[in-house]
DNA sequence: CTCGACATACCGACTAGTTGGTATGTTGTC
DNA sequence: GACAACATACCAACTAGTCGGTATGTCGAG
């Protein structure tokens, strides 16, 4: 039997130090903080070296704006997967995303808070890079969640005529407010009840409150 | 004439040291975060030595948590000092509340941002003095808002059995979230909007929509 | 009033350890 | 054997915190 592309299991597989970095920046990054979080720590995390994190990212800072970027991929599948996409009333979709968001917020902390978020905080006024690439990844949520709420205006329309991206905004905005509440109490269960407010807006908004 | 108590304009005044590096604290770590900001920059921010600092503070740990009751101390006149206080209709000055703060999303980011928001987002898993602080200083946000929603509720009746507290947090979640959003974009505008769907959804759970 | 004893407020050089980043060597793969 | 993917050793800069010392106040006894 000939050696194949398939990784054996008792070396250590070449070509996803890349990818174990960006995870390990995410899983660290959420705990501590951007700034908080040494190249080193990352590296441990990872199970690499530091010579392969730099042989893949000039800095500290392009670690940040490529784990950035890799959020948005890792977030995406959210807006594809759940059953709820596949009803047939937008507003049955939307609200169906937010009941998702609300069943995430379980557990420890660390485990359903977003990775832009968190880093943006630290870094909008230090480095404009890692502020566009968490801006880029926030846009890029809201714009999968737009088309929902357009649809769900268009067929029942809305009081006050509020926007779609506006009220798409709110949305990460008020998930953005629950985990730092949930972070402040070291407690999701907070940042729950500010979901169900959301909910209630929403459903308000659409006449079915 | 014999020396007075007046600190004379010639000669750094004594004494205010404490007060000077709280105030750096606030304004430094709302810039750059918590971890990113160092003990030095603080006293140089300051004005003071780090001798200065270690004298009043055991550590960047302990002026962290000094810094946060300051912020609670410095965040109540919002709630004493403005005219719609003063309204006969505790829905009045809930409304006015929001309005004041929606005011208040002006100017450079940094300015109107939440500090102990902030470093909790950083802190609350690596040190539980820090996040301890600045759960006392939201949550005595909270509960100065609580009273006038209360007394909102009893006289006009709320939707859905809406509690006082909870709305409450959520006009705290909502605040921290626009905070977030308007660091994403470097906007105060996008916090605006986030603040005005919060006000729209008191409304309409007042029945005012 | 004043003088000494003491306490508080502050200074700035120093240290031990950590930081992001580099320079160079090794290993696997086409 | 050439090139990418790592590993190891190292460094200059920066970090929080220390420490011996000084300036400025407080206060009670004489």
């Amino acid at each position: 039997m000939t050696t194949t592309h398939t990784p054996s299991q008792d070396r250590p597989q070449r070509g996803n130090a890349r990818a174990k970095l960006i995870a390990a920046a995410h899983q660290t990054v959420r705990r501590k903080g951007y700034a908080a979080t040494s190249v080193d720590e990352i590296c441990a995390a990872a199970g690499v070296t530091k010579g392969a994190f730099f042989h893949h990212f000039a800095s500290k800072e392009a670690l940040a704006v490529a784990a950035a970027e890799g959020w948005t991929a890792r977030a995406a599948p959210m807006f594809e997967l759940p059953p709820h996409t596949k009803l047939d009333d937008p507003l049955d979709r939307l609200l169906g995303h937010i009941d998702f968001r609300l069943a995430m917020l379980e557990g420890p902390v660390e485990d359903f808070t977003c990775f832009v978020g968190t880093m943006v905080q630290e870094a909008y006024a230090t480095s404009d890079a890692i502020r566009a690439a968490c801006e880029a990844s926030i846009t890029a949520y809201c714009d999968a969640l737009a088309p929902d709420i357009e649809a769900a205006i268009a067929r029942h329309g809305i009081a006050h005529g509020v926007g779609a991206m506006s009220l798409a905004r709110h949305v990460q905005a008020v998930l953005q407010g629950a985990f730092i509440m949930a972070k402040t109490a070291n407690d999701p269960a907070i940042a729950r009840d500010s979901v169900t407010h959301l909910k209630r807006y929403i459903l308000m908004l659409f006449g079915r409150g």
